[in-house]
DNA sequence: ACACGATAACTTGCATACTAGTCAACATAT
DNA sequence: ATATGTTGACTAGTATGCAAGTTATCGTGT
């Protein structure tokens, strides 16, 4: 799971662009850290205009907050920026899951189940980072399946909004259970050709998150805006 | 209809990108125009980094097309990314329609109304630029209607890459009326609180550009990429 | 006349320097 | 001691110059 696009030609914006996404969705740079455009541009020995524009593309992500001659912080949570981000996200995977219902690649099957049954593994063997890439690896299939590959860019995009606030959470076995369950559910709807019920199971699925967050909000409230 | 966001603050780098992206997205700038740093610099009178971080921002809505060491082009349509681009746009408008039938705010009922009105009379009266403007506050209200005014920032981007295809066809009054009756039709359905149908007629609504589009594609082969 | 090679004129990416504006600390006055 | 004004250390936005690479033009040789 590495920065959007892992574009590949490499510039110095990129580099600093992928350092600084990881570093801040890993959380490792906390919300509100400050972080100034020279500072940054001394650690990596570049100067400071390609830093400069990965600030600017961090920055379109919600990931960076440039306020101008003040400074550059790591954007704080924000309950209605993070609202936005599952908006799009899930309307854009809702559209993927019913096109895929509707008309999917049949040659991706094979990786979705096989997805499918290596999570069952990790959730056996309670190996949340493992059964977080996997999940990462399965939303991307869906796309895959729907024939919009393109589509989980904008699904990532939102994602890291939120994956951000989630490091905060901890992955009971239980609640791993249940997500498994989901996608078992999802592919069961995807691979019997029901629009309707995959949407449903995607909805429930993505809305689960909501008391995560709420949880969040209260227990590390210093890292929201709102 | 101004430029994406419209911001408050204006630098030089917003001066040079709300001007190049109403250029573009008009066709005044045609696709595969070159255009470089250095000469918009000079026309504007600014240096070369402001207009550079404008190019970026256009680079990342698919509206110039950056390649290094050689030129930026005003980006060629694709048929890929315009489809990509219909794809995000359907499926955020639709789940702003869904969402607005289920629970709207109906302060924006009498908008919504007398903007249709006022799109009859410009059906009526053949004013397709007044039309065109009505359309496009139309499904702003829809948003507003959705209590998600953000999400027609995602539909403006891309709509963008769209609409200054369409810009090459001729809009007819045949045109106007069912387009007309497409939002009269989905007006009902979301003051019936039905978002089954808001959904099917928002999809046919926007599947009406399909042909248009393909059209183009053959009219005017030589802006096209793929 | 035509093919080919060198050169000059472009391009964007990066580095450095300067400007205008904000904020915090400190000194001064009450 | 507290309030206030001034100064200095920061910030991001902008300007300019250089480096690396591509393209097109022009000249040369056949």
């Amino acid at each position: 799971m590495v920065a959007l696009g892992s574009l590949e030609r490499s510039t110095s914006s990129d580099i600093v662009f992928d350092k600084l996404f990881g570093q801040i969705t890993r959380l490792e740079l906390l919300p509100g850290t400050k972080i100034s455009e020279t500072d940054v541009a001394k650690t990596f020995g570049f100067s400071r205009q390609p830093v400069r524009e990965a600030f600017s593309r961090l920055a379109n992500l919600n990931l960076l907050l440039v306020r101008p001659q003040r400074a550059t912080v790591v954007r704080p949570f924000s309950r209605k920026l993070i609202a936005h981000a599952r908006f799009v996200r899930a309307a854009v995977e809702l559209e993927v899951v019913r096109s895929a219902a509707l008309d999917r690649d049949r040659s991706v099957d094979a990786a979705l189940k096989a997805n499918l049954r290596e999570q069952a593994q990790a959730v056996s063997a309670e190996d949340v980072s493992r059964f977080h890439e996997l999940d990462y690896d399965f939303h991307k299939l869906l796309c895959a399946s729907a024939k919009q590959e393109f589509a989980f860019e904008i699904i990532a995009e939102n994602k890291a909004q939120v994956d951000r606030l989630c490091m905060l959470a901890l992955t009971s076995k239980e609640a791993m259970v249940v997500l498994y369950e989901d996608h078992q559910k999802l592919l069961e709807a995807l691979f019997g050709s029901d629009a309707a019920s995959a949407d449903e199971v995607l909805r429930v699925h993505l809305d689960r998150l909501t008391p995560t967050i709420d949880a969040i909000y209260t227990t590390h409230n210093a890292y929201f805006d709102d």
